[in-house]
DNA sequence: CTGGATCCAAGCGGATACTG
DNA sequence: CAGTATCCGCTTGGATCCAG
């Protein structure tokens, strides 16, 4: 609509393509994980790196800072020490859930079709 | 829940991560541009390569295999010459639509609020 | 017309070490 | 505790040429 198109965004015919905007949000290996392991909870740097398995301190950071900067992610800082940082979903990212509930449910439909091949 | 667990899937515990799976399934720079201009018709290969701007013979070819290997596109070769090919995307793949309606409109959501900033 | 094969550049993500 | 910095391999995707 205004400026920022970069070319080719006109395919996704139905909703202008904020589709492709939306998905590239969520894009990354962690991302869908730490949005998982957030849910309705506040969690803490340390907590979130140990609960998701595998999850380097690099991309956990670098992941939750994009999270946030598109308002997925609520970031709390305490100027204490030691240091603590709170993690949360904002009520943007809240709303994420129940649409990838539905992406669920069609990829675990999709799956099933799979075997009968 | 069978063999195919690559370790860590239980991050997202609400579905049980056929969410990871359907992200994955309309992964790559080329499968929602394939899957819009596709919509509710059929069109033949050449015509998707010259609606998709920018897309090459390999990255349409490849991305169009996947696509119908995990059932959301349906491939109908004519015996011909010169050949003749037809894509369209399959049940499973129109009930994406309206998933991907409602991520559009949630990033569109994301989109205002981050001009706040 | 509908692909397949090969080569190559860029970017994502992993490993490791370090810091306030 | 909560990050940062650097290096590096692997995957993704683009360019080009070839084929039935």
């Amino acid at each position: 609509m205004a400026k920022g198109d970069s070319g080719n965004d006109k395919h996704c015919s139905n909703p202008g393509c904020t589709v492709t905007y939306a998905l590239k949000l969520i894009d990354g290996k962690w991302k869908l994980p730490i949005i998982c392991t957030l849910g309705e909870q506040t969690v803490r740097y340390n907590e979130l790196k140990r609960q998701i398995k595998g999850i380097t301190s690099m991309m956990l950071t670098s992941s939750l800072k994009e999270l946030e900067e598109c308002g997925i992610v609520h970031r709390k800082a305490y100027n204490e020490v030691p240091p603590k940082v709170e993690y949360s979903l904002t009520k943007e990212g809240m709303s994420l859930t129940p649409i990838l509930f539905n992406l669920g449910l069609w990829g675990q439909d999709l799956k099933c079709n799979e075997r009968s091949e």
